[in-house]
DNA sequence: CACCTGTTATACTATGTATATAACAGGTGG
DNA sequence: CCACCTGTTATATACATAGTATAACAGGTG
């Protein structure tokens, strides 16, 4: 999968790529069980350092996203326990972020158009892999 | 309005005050017009520096959430334009929450109730205070 | 004139980010 | 056994950001 960072972001390096990783994950083009790059190849491609990467790593694996087997390196394995946890963490930055919507001006319908897009985006991509 | 800063978070300081400030405005709990506590004061009720107050303000300013009347001080007062833009910025956002959400099992009606509930919650204490 | 506002400047400490170099344990294949 | 690949750990350095501290300034109020 292709990975971009953008270097004159505010975000930092290691949190895009663990948001990107999770974004390749939700539209299926990564999927349960494929291999990832190591540290060093994914570091090299990026044109970043090593330890950069295994933090992303480091992250994404306590996180259940990803984990390690010693002979081939870090693979794609979503951990869906903790469901009700997920959700609590999803309504406080949902909470945020909708809070901003409103205070803009953007309408409760107008979100769950969005919600209802990016859904259908997502789904879209999994149907074109299948 | 009340304000909790969790001290023990990974989120800067400045930045919870800003999001706390927001979420004011979005439930009606700080309505247009109404003076924020000046930045001495602010700092002195939670207990922080007076610069970290400062930045938060500054931010909110920059972001049209708030202006400052040279006799009175900060003040709320919304900034409704740039509605594009604020809805590009609130897709970017949504696009990383919700593949985080997929990939957590968490369905698409899930997030649409989450939508729904946030949005009804806000409303409802618009009604408690008119 | 005293007192309030936001704002600015400077300095310092602490933390987080990213880099660089190096080494280690576990596993694979020649 | 040995070269080579994995993730992992350790150490050091550079830099940016966050937060604090002290101080001063311009504008407005009473």
């Amino acid at each position: 999968m292709l990975i971009e960072i953008d270097f004159s972001s505010d975000e930092a390096i290691y949190q895009q790529l663990c948001d990107q990783i999770i974004l390749g994950i939700a539209t299926s083009r990564l999927v349960d069980g494929e291999v990832l790059p190591s540290v060093r190849q994914m570091a090299d491609e990026i044109g970043i350092n090593m330890h950069t990467v295994n933090k992303a790593y480091t992250i994404l694996r306590q996180e259940g996203f990803v984990k390690v087997d010693r002979r081939r390196g870090a693979f794609i394995s979503v951990d869906e326990k903790n469901r009700e946890r997920a959700l609590a963490i999803m309504e406080k930055e949902m909470r945020v972020l909708l809070a901003e919507a409103r205070c803009r001006g953007l309408s409760r319908n107008e979100m769950l158009l969005l919600v209802n897009r990016i859904y259908d985006e997502y789904d879209g991509v999994n149907k074109e892999q299948l």
